[in-house]
DNA sequence: TCAATTTTTGACCGCATGGCCAAAATTTTA
DNA sequence: TAAAATTTTGGCCATGCGGTCAAAAATTGA
């Protein structure tokens, strides 16, 4: 039988009620479903976005493939609820480090830098969310997570750039073409990382703060 | 019945002769592999690459199923010659472009420029390379084409750059990281393009320029 | 204790996939 | 023209997928 708190998935999705509350959930129900989100987790960064089935994530669960149906609505809630922690867990991180930091190329080193110790210490869930971003797709056959989702990260950007600009900081440069190349520099570190893990993820995050902060800078200023 | 030639489908694939020559094509044979492989490209370009199944492939070249399995040893064989002769495009057009430019600052520019310019005239190939590269993964799992097929471009791109910091005109910077990152800054430009065609392709690329520009040129310089 | 409820199981469904092959159609060769 | 070789067709296969469901098990509450 079905519980009778969600008939079809126990899910928050969609079509609810106008406020969008937290249906509320039992103790063991939370933690089903954050065992399945981390058994989730571990087999897509394993086994890749495309060979992570239901019943490979059950399997890795030790439960039957059933119980996933039951406690989400279906694969895609799964996995949007999988990337919505993630999320959290990396922003709460990075803007813990960047709350209070003030001048451009400060920020944009500490950002660079904590984004990078992140990863050293949640490489599985980084790998998971990579697949994900790249796999990922809705229905209709679009993707799900594109260049698209970026834009909050790519418009948070523009504004530390354009601040630096305006104070002098900054050289004159397109912002968005900025934004956009330095998050590309982030997430390929990440990408060269797990495909050489022995190389310095820490000095690999200074080198490349460097880079952007040659780049960003005015020009007339000497090298300190 | 198969062919005398090659039975078990006409690949060039694996097993053969010490020397990799080619088998002898006919004329019709050349022209339904590049057909098929044409197909290949614009199913996967609009479809994704995990959509692009051999029917949906074949349903667009308008022929049967069955003519790509005569073809080619399988899916595999396909897509990678798919990938050869997109690389085998884009290398010819980039690298007429840089024969003969000397001066790392000058040669950079035109690198970039030069694949941005490609990118415009093959718009549908390069999403579909974009598909495989992310998608495609050998039998065992393993991803076919990853950040470690990148290795050439990065060590023709280090190249460059330390013959630059010998001859004073770079700055003293980790080689890697910036040939890494550089590669990382061009692609994502494709990506960030093919979901904003809006935006001008060509400005990108000068901004994208003059981003690396700043970041390698020797620090003592005065503005250009 | 025992009935009501929640949770889990494992079998089953329709569907799409890559690959296979006998037969038919077409083209080449003699 | 006729035999031989090549090419194409369309149906078939086993496999794995996400999702569903009746029944069983476990938990809860009176």
């Amino acid at each position: 039988m079905r519980s009778k708190i969600d008939p079809g998935g126990q899910s928050d999705a969609g079509k609810g009620k106008s406020e969008s509350q937290e249906p509320e959930r039992s103790f063991i129900e939370k933690a089903r479903r954050a065992q399945i989100i981390d058994a989730a987790v571990e087999t897509i960064a394993a086994r890749g976005f495309a060979k992570a089935s239901l019943a490979q994530i059950a399997e890795r669960a030790g439960i039957s493939k059933g119980v996933i149906s039951y406690h989400f609505a279906g694969k895609s809630e799964l996995i949007e609820r999988l990337v919505e922690q993630v999320y959290e867990g990396i922003g709460a991180f990075v803007g813990a480090r960047l709350d209070g930091q003030s001048g451009g190329a400060v920020w944009l080193r500490v950002y660079i830098e904590s984004v990078a110790e992140y990863m050293l210490g949640h490489q599985t869930q980084l790998a998971a969310l990579g697949e994900i971003f790249s796999h990922f797709r809705t229905a209709d056959g679009a993707p799900r997570y594109g260049i698209a989702s970026s834009e909050p990260i790519y418009v948070a950007l523009e504004k530390v750039f354009l601040e630096g600009q305006q104070s002098g900081e900054f050289r004159a440069f397109d912002v968005r073409v900025m934004a956009v190349s330095l998050q590309a520099g982030i997430d390929n570190m990440f990408a060269y990382w797990s495909a050489h893990p022995e190389h310095d993820l820490t000095a690999y995050a200074r080198e490349l703060a460097g880079i952007f902060e040659h780049a960003t800078r005015a020009d007339s200023r000497a090298r300190d």
